[in-house]
DNA sequence: CAGGCATGCCTG
DNA sequence: CAGGCATGCCTG
């Protein structure tokens, strides 16, 4: 196993109370509740926490080792301030007390209390303990950042969860009637063995959704794929270059596609992951679920891309405000020979359990659950100096003029509203050119709500029709993953600008667009809490591990990045190493918990000692260039910290703050890795022979 | 066989005079002294042609097709005219009567002397016959079009040849010592009983030179790969999309590298062929051979470029002025296991020709070799009025300046310094962060030439030390392939301008820069056919298939365009396709013969029908955005002309002519194809059981 | 649609 | 470094 986390090793005795460990559902929601009431007056966490593992074959494999840790960060970063101010206000908790006892998390968690500072800004009510109404407004996974006390850095990613979860409503999904077996190439087939789809790429898969009561309306299904592998879990699953979508396409990097007219694609903006989010219908009358047809853009063997590891989907039931209301996960299998290959796993895996326990290759060996949350809030300033430009010749004159002309709009645009815009032409766009997978009629069922730029186009949501007037805008709130990657640093902006903005919802006339901070946004509307719409009771109790929402206030306007950087590139460090040719490092990166460019100043010329020369070469000069700041002067470059507080600082080059914002983060990691002994056991290919 | 190209057939017998077919050497000379003369006075071709088909493994396979073709088009194009002035100057030649009586080639192109208009522009001096120091100055290949008569457009790519041709130095390669087997997992080893190496990827491989004679000096070896088989040597070698390069990176497409310090990388900008440079340097003393180490960067099997396609490597020998002195072709399979499959396939070729002649599978079933030559013209006209473009806030004017400063800096500078001054900064970074494999110390051996936006850097030429005064100046010259694409049209500058340049010279300042075309030079400094070096005589029977000089005058200041298209993008349609992620469909490109974006014109919706729906869609839109005018408006737009002249049109959206040029371009194509049964014979894979 | 090859890569 | 698997794809 080469887990590329570092973790301390912890020994324990083989458990089969493995799915009832911690980060359970509780988990999420007291510390959810908790985090809220943090951001906004300091305190912490008191209820006692409890985690639930799910969906991994331990097996009788040997625990070596059970860490949870517990992190509480705050950043601060303002224009022309030369330093990041980085308040850690609990260093970091290396190992907890080896579990299941994890009703200790309380007392820990009290001891975090006292140690985290009152939050510096006050623009932010009170904090309150339901989760599904205040989440949203507060709690968003932007900003993270390097733990100021660690290093090497401990692995503090926020993870997504791949916790098997069916909820309030019995959320589940079904592959149709299970087969015994399959042609070798049909398009796909589904082991109920091994729990597993296999299908082939780029063919129609149907997946069905159902519920036993009906969720509260305006739900939607978000499809996440991740590596099962534990040592694969923090890198994002996209696209391999071969299989990458146009610059254009919003789902470029999607490894899944729906064909669902309505499916909106999201990029992460921290954690860089591409999800897909589709409404929930309930059952047509007469049938028992809701059918879904998905595609798969990469084999699971594609090279510079999933690159032979195993991939799970997590489908998660959400409510309009991303809150999760149900999760799934199924192992997929994209491969050119579904049924032969389903035979050979399930060949394999009869053998595995066989009696004589005979030892087979590569299994997951460790499984990390980690849940975090991270609160942002934003102000912008403003640039209102005039100058003249005086032009030669008319093209350049109106290429100058074209390029003045969007700077000055976006200026004029409230970040969300740029965000929205873009998103919702890109999705329209994909519509009207049918662009979805299996041909599926694209009707316009995104609303417009496009006050800027380009006029307002399509109206007609077919989406939301029942969207209530007093649930909250979930504009920024998407749900997202648990992904860590540092905030507004270096950067990132000219990045996130072009990346895919968080927002499945856009008919939100109610609520006038906002350039104010999500935390800004709960003066305006504050404590909905008890008033949270018809499905107030069940959302109530919901965890939101992986539904955190971001705010799209990430957006700057600033177009000083975007320069240089295409529209089709991607924060994630993979993206960026696909570009330079250099994938094969990206171990690299994931050692030091480097995931998107943003964290780049992490990486210094010795990591890079164990690649050849040349590829060293151009890998070190095209991190300088995104550390060092680009072609423009006045660039401002923010330097992200060492895992020590100590070496943060700014790399201001005398220019003013990307974008003229203030930016305050705070963010709280919850991590357990358990570690274990594996009895060689995996569905494996090789052991054909001896059956 | 899948041959894209649509060919008349014609049956012949089977022939052991295979070896002395057309297209030779003398085919070579007599039509580049032909077409000189063409190009400049409408007169053309008298000499008798043969053509020298080696390099082929005929076994003993049935021809079934002999096909030679001959084309003569112009193409002239002026800013504000609204169609295209195509002149078909002889319409195509169908089919030739059956060879080998080649020599019956001299009174049909006597015939098609007659057919030739006299040349409408008059900026030539006149032709004269001797390649080598008049080829550089008037043919160039960039001016392509499709042939004006035929429908569907008949196979005209200008084909890089792959004849051997040791030439009056007797230029060879050798590959070391003859090893009779190698370890499976040796980084290279060659078969000489195949004539073929085998080479892991990314590891240095080492190949000799040698000439029996002294070559005049400073001449280089191009090292350009091109697909063995027929039905893909029209398809420009490329890295996968998952192994190539940084953008930055001017060998990011190049399938071969050479940790020479002094090599330089190019990418036609017709063909978009990837081919390298390196100075030749005689033996040491007491050596045999020149050694350079090369490093192949994808594997022949990588999924999206080379794509299990067999390649062949080209080397050729040139003079300073591009003219060929030499050609020498290697069989490469860049694998894994370079010594597996060398044994793999030194059994299955010992099999293949034991006395039993079982069937095997899969083999070359077409050879097709070509000559072209075009000529090209060009002028350029201003755009001088004056704007003011007020600004509100510094960053934004800033921003915007920066770019109005260097759309300003482009027009002050002549094209081919900006190309050059491109070129020369890419390498020279390349060099100077070490970047070439191997490690070879970086020197800066290529003096700056750059009069322009950045201030000259290094000096000290290492590389052409001797280079004589009366040498013409290659700076527009470089030898390149002969690889047809339309020259002007469409959106094709904006990747142009990206693009590589063709200069493998840069010390070159006994000669200004200068902005007129190769033809109009010709009058600055013209008539040096018969004073053209010390190297005057050997040159003088010199054939320059594969090395026409190219101008970069194709490379055009406006920066219109550049706007939405990425710097690391390639004008070619395999690029283009990588990145729609739509690599699959290359063949319906392929077929129409269209290479290059700028040929795109070819393509319509019904082209596209074989494809599914919804990457048919992608397709379709991609291609009218890269057809139509991008974002901006006043983006003039040419079409280029269907295979029927009728067709042709300018879409010009009442625009001027991107860059207000008028371009003329006359481009003369040979063509040879011969088509045979192939028993079954190639080296296999398959057969090992039965050995 | 099944058989089986081709070929990068993993494991001993 | 050799054995051998894994897995896309080609051929009947
Ligand atoms: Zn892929
Ligand atoms: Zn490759």
């Amino acid at each position: 196993m080469d887990g590329n986390v570092p973790l301390t090793q912890q020994t324990q005795q083989p458990s089969q109370e493995m799915a009832d460990l911690p980060l359970s559902q509780e988990t999420f929601h007291a510390l959810w509740a908790t985090l809220q009431n943090d951001v906004t007056s300091g305190s912490i966490l008191q209820d006692p926490v409890q985690v639930n593992l799910q969906n991994y074959d331990f097996g009788t494999n040997v625990i070596q080792e059970n860490q949870v840790e517990f992190q509480v960060e705050q950043i601060q970063m303002e224009p022309h301030i030369p330093n990041l101010s980085i308040i850690p206000s609990m260093p970091s908790l290396p190992s907890m007390p080896s579990l299941p006892n994890m009703n200790s998390e309380g007392s820990f968690l009290d001891q975090l209390n006292s140690a985290l500072p009152p939050q510096a800004g006050t623009d932010q009510t009170p904090g309150h303990n339901m989760p599904s109404s205040t989440g949203y407004a507060s709690a968003t996974e932007p900003a993270t950042s390097p733990p100021p006390s660690f290093s090497p850095p401990p692995n503090n990613q926020q993870l997504p969860s791949n916790v098997e979860y069916p909820g309030d409503y019995a959320f589940e999904i079904n592959l149709g009637q299970p087969t015994s077996q399959a042609a070798k190439s049909v398009s796909w087939t589904y082991s109920p063995t091994l729990k597993k789809l296999f299908v082939d790429r780029d063919k129609p898969c149907p997946i069905q959704f159902k519920t036993t009561s009906a969720p509260p309306p305006n739900c939607f299904i978000r499809v996440l794929p991740i590596f099962k592998q534990a040592e694969n879990l923090a890198e994002v699953v996209s696209r391999c270059p071969n299989h990458v979508g146009s610059p254009q396409d919003y789902s470029k990097d999607h490894l899944v596609l729906c064909s669902d007219p309505a499916t909106m694609y999201y990029t992460d903006l921290q954690s860089a992951r591409h999800s897909l989010v589709v409404p929930y219908t309930v059952p047509q009358v007469g049938t028992e679920f809701s059918k879904y047809l998905f595609t798969f853009k990469c084999f699971i063997s594609c090279v510079g891309g999933l690159n032979r590891r195993k991939i799970q989907l997590v489908f998660t039931l959400e409510n309009e405000t991303g809150s999760i209301l149900g999760r799934q996960v199924l192992d997929v299998r994209v491969c050119a020979c579904p049924g032969r290959d389903r035979k050979t796993e399930e060949k394999s895996f009869e053998k595995s359990k066989a009696p004589q326990k005979k030892p087979l290759k590569r299994g997951p060996s460790k499984v990390t659950s980690v849940v975090g949350l991270t609160s942002f809030s934003k102000k912008a300033k403003k640039d209102e100096e005039t100058f003249l430009i005086e032009v030669q010749g008319r093209e350049k004159y109106e290429l100058l003029m074209k390029i003045k002309e969007s700077l000055d709009l976006m200026d004029c645009v409230a970040p969300n509203q740029i965000s929205q815009y873009r998103q919702q032409q890109a999705q329209q766009q994909m519509r009207l050119n049918n662009h979805l997978p299996n041909g599926v009629p694209n009707l316009p069922r995104v609303s417009s709500f496009q006050s800027t730029p380009p006029p307002s186009t399509s109206q007609g949501n077919t989406f939301h029709p029942t969207l209530a007037l007093n649930s909250t805008p979930p504009l920024n709130h998407a749900p997202s993953l648990n992904h860590s990657s540092p905030p507004l640093l270096n950067h990132s902006h000219s990045y996130q600008q072009q990346q895919t903005l968080q927002q499945p919802f856009t008919n939100l006339e109610p609520y006038p667009p906002s350039t104010s901070t999500s935390l800004e946004r709960r003066n305006t509307m504050p404590c909905k809490d008890e008033a949270d719409g018809p499905n107030m009771m069940e959302v109530d109790a919901i965890p939101t591990s992986q539904g955190f929402p971001v705010t799209r206030d990430l957006t700057l306007p600033n177009p000083c990045h975007t320069q240089n950087i295409s529209p089709s590139q991607d924060p994630s460090i993979d993206c960026f190493l696909k570009r330079l040719g250099l994938r094969q490092h990206s171990d690299i990166f994931t050692q030091k918990n480097v995931h998107t460019v943003d964290q780049l100043e992490e990486i210094n010329m010795e990591d890079l000692s164990s690649i050849p020369h040349q590829q060293r070469e151009i890998l070190w000069k095209a991190i300088l260039e995104l550390k060092g700041g680009l072609q423009l002067n006045h660039t401002p470059t923010m330097n992200r910290g060492n895992s020590s507080a100590s070496t943060t600082s700014i790399h201001s080059s005398g220019g003013s703050m990307v974008g003229n914002q203030v930016y305050r983060a705070t963010r709280f990691t919850l991590k357990q890795t358990l570690s274990f002994k594996v009895e060689k056991e995996d569905d494996d290919y090789k052991d054909d022979d001896d059956k």
